[in-house]
RNA sequence: GCUCGGGUGGUGGAACUGGUAGACACGCAGGACUUAAAAUCCUGUUCCCGUUAAAGGAGUGCGGGUUCGAUUCCCGCCCCGAGUACCA
């Protein structure tokens, strides 16, 4: 019988499915190994051919490894709360648990079809209530833990008690809010209830406390720093603004360092780490401490204590810099800038903060070129050389970063520079190496410090040493480490979402009872927020204790399921009823991640909230490693080839027109002078602003060339009222037109030739998406070609990590591929014929040569080049009419990962047991096998490859010399000379110089 | 601007630590089989010159360097992609 993929495929998958082949055990004296995808977020448009390209290169290394004698993980589920199923639930009232089960089914379906080889009885989905019930612990065990800073760990907040009993808080050091009152044991003691619970709420690693929220109108939520990109929700796009409010955050600064040194210790993409590291954003420098000269009359001293002078602080990097000050600013929203203001600028300083606030988010990020500020009318004093400094405010100060204010060095900062010339403020060199100051800034560190006092002479290193040193000394400033990063906020003001396990006593948020778990999301009548501008869960009725307490709100966002999932992987299904979020001996036995494949847009989000929690968790003994993740791979993205068409904007009376005799485009009228549609094909016009380029969909063309009758059908066009233009031929009123040679499209005669002219699209290579027509759905390529080619063609597309546009054009290839490897079991007759006779020497090398290449390749996860090498294989025994029983069994054991349905079904007619993971080794390579009689020998003369020669194995290097020296077409090359110098590399003779 | 990737035939892409550049596949051209088409198989396919065949020359974004030898290493530049951005 012919390859019938069809049968096959469906045979195998219902196979593995009823015998539960891929069923991970807990024990097992077979060393562990984790592979786990990224779970999909299961949407209405199901899977394009994108998205299983990671899982087909993981699941191809876990069939791989149980080959190779592993225990293996490889479990699916799916991270089923988020917005779109709400935005769905908004719009028809559907409840996004009856659709989030639809997509699932949809998601299952077709990644069945693909032959994965997952573990399905170890699926989770974060929507589930006794999967959420654990995400809602882990959020109760961060309230109940406190970030102590000496041993560097979390605890239990009880132990945060007992110190404040014992010692007050002076000497804690512990990650905390910014604004912690100082109290000692006795003032703790004699606080009250409320008092303390407020105080700790300063501690816990998950606190409720008003901040700045990117709040999204649009979404009626706040979002996550990474939530945000340019001023816009990353999801719908919508406008965010700054805003004060009540919100849940959790305290990952605290894990600042850990999250930053934990990023050598793994394997992950160099990219992602760098991304990961810039997002923490550490830097190292020092806080400088200007004390604001007293100026009687115009100037209020600190609030606080009007004896003691106010002190700006300011965060440097380069404290080394500190005599080359010659102004300080302040953010227009700093603390202090009301308090500096003299009366005279008043009114300046006033219409700038005024400019500023109006300034959107958006405009200020835009505008980095232009230059602007005020000057507040006071001073403040150096310490080092106790040179009078003026305060100025400028927007390019962020408040939110360090002290929101900055000591201007306008000789090394180019931000400064460009400031001071603005302003028309002092420049000063600093370094012997620093030239032309006044011009440009120059932010070197070589040289030697000049102009700098006490450092006068000394290098960088000494001189940031000596002046942190003379600073602490005075107490004017110390060394100081930075993080850009923020804590995370936590709460979102949906429905779709876990709920938060908290209520509210007396306004303070208390734990619900850990037996009352999981805290079940409620039904309400409607998806939206109230009319009074509350979440959607005040809408609900029924809540369990809803008239004895108020129950938090708001949800959490998408990345708290997904913050932890791996561990729940490791609960069997049986395990899952026992009350833990997985059993201490599957989490001692499974570890970590060993292979983690996704795609790197979860950088910032995701992958580093993951390792947050997990750091967390290990705090607490509850798992055992520092890190969640041991090898990291992005897949590339597989974008779309979008076909586009050139459109009029509405209906037309004229139409561009191209000239072939004088190459020009005219604008001319219409035939019979009434308005129409008219699209022109790619190489009859150009964009003008009367056209605009608009995707058609890629099922109604075939290379390049639009289906016209086809779109004219999908649209709902009239042929009366579209007019369609290509080079040489215009398709009017049905009926197609030659060109006047001349010059316009009148005189209208039909064509002499009737037929169908060619109305070619432009291609373009965008994201695969619905709204652009691109999708090229697996469905369609399993019908066509079956799982198998779909599986090696996307692995043979290219490198995994790299984002390349999907072209259907190679799959042929890898389905005559498969096709041949299939007959080679096979008689011309299609009858199954192998031979049980003894392999040859040329048969046992082609099996070896493979063996090497994919043990190679699949370790390095080029999965590409090995596909390559399973031709060139295959080919090579088609060629010598290979049917050596034990030459195809390894061949089967070997391409099974790649291509499981066919091999399964080989791997049985050859008389095995059917399963060929349960029992099949991955064959040993012998290196004997690619030992050969001779070996082609390349002779370059003067660098240049000249000739080739086959040199027999058992001669000695003498005499292979020789035997190189006396060729007939090396003598040609070194025409009669003795070469000056002959290069021997490993005993052969690679090059020669004459 | 900064950081990180990357530039190789008509196309996707090979070349692991410097040692025969262009594997493998697509496409294209020619041929076999066929009444024909499809399918299949065979041959050729970096470019230039030449041609019965050979022989020769150039060639991995550009310019330079190190080396017997560079797609690979170093310096400078150009272009493309990704991330990030008044972060002091």
């Amino acid at each position: 019988m012919d390859y019938q993929f069809k049968k096959i495929e469906s045979e195998w998958q219902q196979f593995w499915a009823e015998n539960q082949t891929f069923k991970a055990e807990n024990h097992s004296s077979k060393p562990k190994y984790y592979v786990l995808d990224m779970f999909p977020y299961p949407s209405g448009a199901g899977l394009h051919v994108g998205h299983p390209l990671g899982y087909i290169a993981s699941d191809i290394f876990a069939r791989y490894k149980r080959l190779k004698g592993f225990n293996v993980l490889h479990p699916m589920g799916y991270d089923s709360f988020g917005l779109p199923a709400e935005q769905y639930a908004i719009q028809t009232g559907q409840h996004p648990a009856i659709t989030t089960e639809q997509n699932i089914a949809t998601y299952r379906r077709q990644l069945d079809q693909i032959g994965f080889s997952f573990d399905w009885s170890r699926e989770v989905r974060t929507s589930s209530p006794d999967y959420y019930k654990w995400t809602q612990w882990i959020f109760m065990q961060l309230f109940n833990s406190w970030y102590n800073l000496e041993t560097d760990k979390a605890e239990p907040i009880s132990t945060l008690i007992q110190k404040f009993e014992a010692e007050g808080n002076h000497a804690i050091k512990a990650a905390s809010d910014e604004d912690v009152l100082s109290f000692s044991a006795e003032e703790w003691i004699a606080f009250s209830n409320i008092e303390k619970q407020e105080q700790l709420l300063k501690y816990r690693l998950t606190y409720l406390r008003e901040s700045t929220v990117n709040w999204c109108a649009a979404l009626g939520t706040v979002l996550a720093n990474d939530e945000v990109k340019d001023g816009f929700s990353e999801r719908g796009g919508y406008p965010v603004e700054q805003k004060k409010m009540m919100q849940w955050s959790m305290r990952i600064t605290a894990y600042a360092e850990r999250l930053l040194q934990g990023l050598d210790m793994i394997d992950w993409p160099e990219p992602l780490k760098e991304m990961q590291r810039n997002w923490i954003g550490k830097s190292v420098g020092a806080m400088v401490e200007f004390e604001v000269e007293p100026v009687v009359g115009n100037f209020k001293l600190s609030q606080d204590s009007p004896l003691e002078p106010a002190k700006i602080a300011v965060f440097t990097t380069r404290v080394d810099t500190i005599f080359g000050v010659t102004f300080v600013v302040l953010a227009p929203e700093h603390e202090l800038v009301k308090d500096l203001t003299t009366p005279d600028q008043r009114e300046a300083i006033e219409a700038y903060i005024d400019q500023a606030k109006k300034k959107s988010e958006l405009d200020r990020m835009a505008d980095t070129k232009t230059v602007s500020g005020a000057f507040t009318g006071s001073y403040v004093v150096n310490p080092l050389n106790n040179d009078k400094i003026p305060v100025w405010i400028a927007d390019y100060v962020l408040a939110g970063y360090g002290t929101g204010a900055v000591m201007g060095v306008p000789s090394g900062d180019a931000r400064d520079h460009r400031f001071a010339t603005h302003f028309n403020l002092p420049i000063v060199a600093i370094l012997d190496t620093q030239k032309e100051v006044v011009k440009e800034a120059d932010a070197t560190k070589e040289g030697h410090y000049i102009n700098s006092g006490f450092i006068n002479g000394m290098n960088y290193k000494e001189a940031t040493a000596t002046v942190i040193a003379k600073l602490e000394e005075m107490g004017a400033g110390k060394a100081k480490v930075n993080f850009r990063m923020r804590d995370a906020i936590f709460g979102r003001q949906r429905y779709w979402g876990e709920p938060v396990p908290v209520y509210f006593k007396e306004g303070l948020p208390q734990l619900i009872d850990e037996s009352e778990l999981p805290l079940v999301l409620p039904e309400v009548d409607k998806y939206l927020p109230t009319e009074s501008g509350e979440p959607p869960l005040a809408r609900a009725e029924n809540w369990k204790y809803q008239n004895e307490f108020e129950y938090e709100l708001s949800t959490m966002p998408g990345w708290a399921g997904s913050s932890w999932y791996w561990y729940r992987y490791m609960a069997t299904k049986e395990e899952r009823a026992e009350n833990v979020f997985a059993p201490r001996e599957a989490i001692d036995y499974w570890k970590d991640v060993d292979l983690y494949i996704g795609g790197s847009e979860h950088a910032t989000g995701h992958l580093l909230y993951s390792r947050f929690w997990n750091k967390f968790l290990k705090d607490l003994d509850l798992v055992v490693e520092e890190e969640p993740f041991k090898k990291l791979i992005n897949q590339g993205m597989i974008q779309g080839v979008s076909e586009k068409v050139f459109r009029s904007i509405g209906k037309t009376k004229m139409i561009w027109y191209h000239n072939e005799h004088n190459n020009r485009y005219s604008y001319i009228p219409t035939p019979d002078g009434n308005a129409y549609n008219v699209y022109y094909s790619e190489d009859a016009t150009f964009q003008s602003d009367s056209t605009q380029l608009s995707n058609v969909p890629i099922s109604l063309c075939n290379k390049s060339i639009l289906d016209i009758s086809k779109y004219i059908e999908q649209f709902d066009l009239d042929y009366n009222d579209t007019i369609f233009i290509t080079k040489d031929a215009c398709l009017f009123k049905g009926q197609w037109y030659d060109q006047s040679s001349e010059s316009e499209l009148v005189p209208y005669k039909p064509s002499s030739n009737q037929q169908q002219r060619d109305f070619y699209t432009k291609s373009e290579v965008e994201k695969m998406s619905k709204s652009k027509w691109n999708v090229v759905n697996p469905d369609e390529m399993i019908e066509r070609y079956g799982a198998d080619t779909l599986r090696m063609y996307e692995m043979f597309l290219g490198p995994l990590e790299q984002s390349k546009p999907w072209n259907t054009n190679g799959i042929e290839g890898v389905f005559k591929f498969l096709r041949k490897f299939w007959k080679l079991f096979h008689d011309d007759a299609f009858n199954f014929r192998v031979i049980n006779e003894a392999p040859t020497k040329a048969e046992l090398k082609s099996l070896h040569k493979i063996i090497k290449k994919v043990e190679d390749d699949v370790e390095r996860f080029s999965f590409n080049t090995s596909v390559s090498s399973f031709m060139i294989a295959v080919n090579e025994l088609t060629e010598i009419k290979c049917a050596k029983r034990s030459i195809l069994q390894d061949m089967v054991v070997i391409l099974s990962p790649y291509a499981p349905h066919i091999c399964e079904e080989l791997w049985k007619l050859l008389g095995n047991e059917a399963g060929i993971l349960s029992y099949a080794e991955f064959p040993k390579f012998n290196p004997e096998f690619l030992v050969e009689d001779a070996f082609s020998y390349p002779i370059s003369i003067n660098g240049k490859t000249k000739t080739n020669l086959n040199i027999p194995l058992d001669l000695d290097q003498k005499e292979v010399e020789a035997m190189v020296l006396a060729d007939e077409s090396v003598q040609k090359y070194l025409a009669g000379q003795q070469p000056k110098k002959v290069i021997v590399v490993k005993g052969r003779i690679v090059n020669m110089v004459v």
